[in-house]
DNA sequence: GAAATTATTCGACACGGTGTCGAGTGAGCA
DNA sequence: TGCTCACTCGACACCGTGTCGAATAATTTC
């Protein structure tokens, strides 16, 4: 179901390495449906894998590094999810602010062990606070700009607070209600009412309350 | 600086062994301000205390009681913050949401370390989240109960979503921000604008844009 | 104020996890 | 066939944890 890329365009066969390599990141994703990357221990990760522990060393560095390596592989519909701020033509805000919140959401459920960890370990690895400040940045910056073209146009209300101040909070706000939503049993009604509440704080920040 | 009370009323002199408790936890409240906690070794907080590594365990069950222990600290200043979110008088919302908001700003940049690590370990320790659910619950409580009051006076927006619900995001939010905020140097323009944007995002998503 | 009791401290120990090293092993390739 | 390089392993040194029983200091009891 997952899988890492050689170098792209690469027709080279799937080496072991590469196999021992996946088993460990599988591995690892699915022990972080139960424990926190800390209470992980390196031969859980590699007896999962059929390998001995100092093996373990021989494809990742550390804990971390296995970590980085589970976020790339989410990074890219995080990047999809992403794209969706962006406002389609005519469509009525309401639509695309919900659409993008849900995307966000969806991904959070999809892969929430694996994304928890990764904004766990921002605190403490300077790689992967690297790797998801850049995607934070992103997705803050394509808000700002997107609330900028909203406010050029008359649509939505002028500041303060800044475009850029008012993105962050609200991508912040958005990122810690997945977190804390994909704590929680799967529940599609709890899905609904976390998504209607963000985009109502979404659109009354952003544009006003619609009388 | 800080002090630990024995039972209320208590006469009994200040013995000992609340003497060294005492200097493990100002240690550990100095050490928070470098490292997290499970990067603090006991033996740093017993050499702290002038005390050896085994005489550790004869005050706190784990690093994680030293915590909580710190979080009751916290929590008096953090109850009083919390009764400012109930509206006062006459005083228009601006005014008293701002001042709750900065209230809260303050309180975590003095103990912003503490504070941090509480929240971190909410995931970890079974003790310290039961303390800070408690404490976040009557934040939440009393804000929807403040938002109801509101929408019952047709000042504030109706739902959805429901009182509770934008409560929540709205309380976590501001704990988000606060966390952040608390990493980067001290810095009063920085805090200035967290703090309106925080308020201007309370005041739209509750009340609606002042036209 | 001496004896008994309780509070506090300590060093030693067993345990468990980490990360490194050098010696194998084996698959592919010249 | 033999070379090379990717890969694997067990052994080792190290570090931090938590427990135990013995030693000592403080406090209470008589």
């Amino acid at each position: 179901m997952m899988f890492v890329m050689n170098r792209p365009g690469s027709r080279r066969k799937r080496s072991k390495g590469d196999l021992t390599s996946q088993a460990i990141l599988d591995t690892a994703e699915q022990l972080l449906e139960t424990k926190s990357l800390d209470e992980i221990a390196v031969d859980e990760l590699t007896s999962g894998a059929g390998i001995s522990r100092s093996t373990f060393y021989f494809h990742f560095e550390s804990r971390e590094a296995v970590l980085y390596a589970l976020s790339e592989r989410v990074a890219e519909g995080l990047y999809d999810s992403a794209a969706l701020w962006l406002r389609r033509g005519s469509e009525p805000p309401a639509e695309s602010i919900r659409r993008a919140i849900s995307g966000t959401v969806a991904l959070w459920r999809a892969h929430g062990p694996v994304l928890r960890a990764a904004v766990r370990a921002r605190d403490t690895s300077e790689m992967v606070r690297g790797f998801w400040s850049e995607v934070a940045r992103k997705f803050i910056e394509s808000t700002a700009q997107q609330i900028e073209i909203e406010r050029d146009a008359g649509v939505a209300v002028a500041g303060p607070p800044s475009a850029r101040a008012l993105a962050t909070v609200l991508v912040s706000m958005n990122e810690t209600m997945c977190y804390s939503l994909s704590l929680g049993r799967k529940s599609a009604a709890r899905d609904r009412e976390v998504v209607e509440t963000l985009t109502a704080v979404w659109l009354r920040s952003v544009y006003g309350v619609p009388q």
